[in-house]
DNA sequence: CGAACTTTTGAAAATGATCAAGAGACGTGG
DNA sequence: CCACGTCTCTTGATCATTTTCAAAAGTTCG
């Protein structure tokens, strides 16, 4: 089972019909490379992906020379669900390491909301699941320090796995330059070199090219304040269950 | 025909079923002052609030003394959307003017996936909306500078205001101080009025308070790369319009 | 008219940026 | 399997934007 249909049925047990439409999601697989575009800033919305190995990042331009990395999507997760509202899409989304998309044409969600109901509910609570955390990654920027994102972003990314692998312990792959969590925190990449230094220095984390270790996970959300989002869906309004053979 | 009703349906022409059921979503009336707590974080999702009258923030305070406001709610617009995902509010919502704001339970949400495929999947682009937006405002905050993210600050109101009020011209009304524009902003209230005088000195603006008024959009938006998202919804791919008799 | 809140201003300090260059990794082809 | 080129990481020195602290001036409202 994909880790995307697992995310989903650990939050509503999926009626037969239900399945066959996520089916559909993943039907089509693409390879793709680091570096590759998924989409492209101002491209027609038709279509949304599950990635479904690799990790990727919507990412914009805002001022010339200086980007911003918005989201970083893990295997699993769904790109693109914000786009549904417009036509055109809001910002860049590549890849950072190799791996492999399911792309899926926008008219399964017309479906979806037309004959799943149950399943519309739950992609509208994984958009406000997404919306939160968002916030709570504007909220670091708007107030907290780099050391207050650094460690936010560090136990983010580190929760976030966990999720789809809870055995995983607290060392990592972190399959990211330098650079590239600069774009994420909104820092220079010198900085973000001085900053994992110290924490490194300072025995919060262990660096293992490109593995990283958590050694103080406690400290870290203590100093960043951080609050995993993830653990607390609530599915109880949800309309009811799709009968297994509609129509 | 309140702001609420008349947003939604100018991007589908709502059937009778369907403005029924928002009918009921501004149903209740509460008066609210300036201040008044709407949400408190951690409290149960229970109940959205349509905001009829006023304007209120989202904040959250994620370093003690260090607030941050996380989005701002103008007539018309609907609370606590994300909230939908999870148990108990992520963060504070509270007036920064007098107002009025209309509750509805969250069954009412249950309802319109149920009944009401095409207003969920009205819902659905508006969160998605909402999610480019506060996407915007992350890129903002962590590429630009405090100039480029008062600019983007400045031009945001004015186009949502302009949405509900087309024949607003370039003044319009801001009720809020220095200090709530400085937790929007994530600087300092010290700073926001350097800025607010510099902006003013140089032509950009005009302070009238509590008016103010954009001289030089277009150099504004140049410095400040903003983006006007609201024009641009997509409804092509709703389902199907819900028949004006269910059942 | 006075109290409380908000805006304005000044001076000093600090966090993080910039610039520049060296050291290390890593892959590819010879 | 070495050598080279490229990419990434590391480090130092200097600079600047924004913060902090403190206090005065202006506003609003009962």
């Amino acid at each position: 089972m994909s880790s995307f249909v697992n995310r989903l049925n650990r939050l509503i047990s999926l009626s037969d019909h239900e399945l066959q439409i996520i089916a559909r999601m993943e039907a089509k697989e693409r390879r793709v490379s680091r570096g590759d575009t998924l989409i492209e800033k101002g491209a027609a919305v038709d279509e949304l992906m599950v990635i479904r190995d690799g990790w990727a990042v919507a990412a914009d331009h805002p001022f010339k020379e200086r980007g911003q990395i918005l989201r970083i999507f893990l295997p699993g997760e769904l790109i693109g669900l914000p786009g549904l509202g417009v036509r055109r899409a809001p910002n860049h989304a590549r890849m950072v390491t190799d791996g492999v998309v399911c792309p899926f044409p926008v008219s399964l969600m017309t479906e979806v909301f037309g004959d799943a109901p149950r399943l519309a509910a739950l992609f509208m609570a994984l958009a406000g699941l997404e919306q939160i955390s968002l916030r709570d990654r504007l909220a670091v920027m708007g107030a907290g320090d780099a050391r207050q994102r650094m460690a936010h972003f560090l136990l983010d990314i580190h929760e976030r796995l966990l999720i789809a692998n809870p055995t995983l312990g607290k060392r990592f792959r972190l399959p990211l330059r330098q650079v590239d969590i600069a774009e994420v925190l909104g820092l220079t990449k010198v900085y973000v070199n001085r900053l994992l230094r110290s924490f490194s220095d300072e025995g919060l984390i262990e660096i293992e090219r490109p593995y990283i270790r958590i050694l103080q996970p406690g400290v870290m959300r203590s100093m960043s304040d951080y609050e995993n989002r993830f653990e607390q869906v609530d599915t109880g309004w949800f309309p009811v269950r799709t009968p297994d053979v509609p129509l």
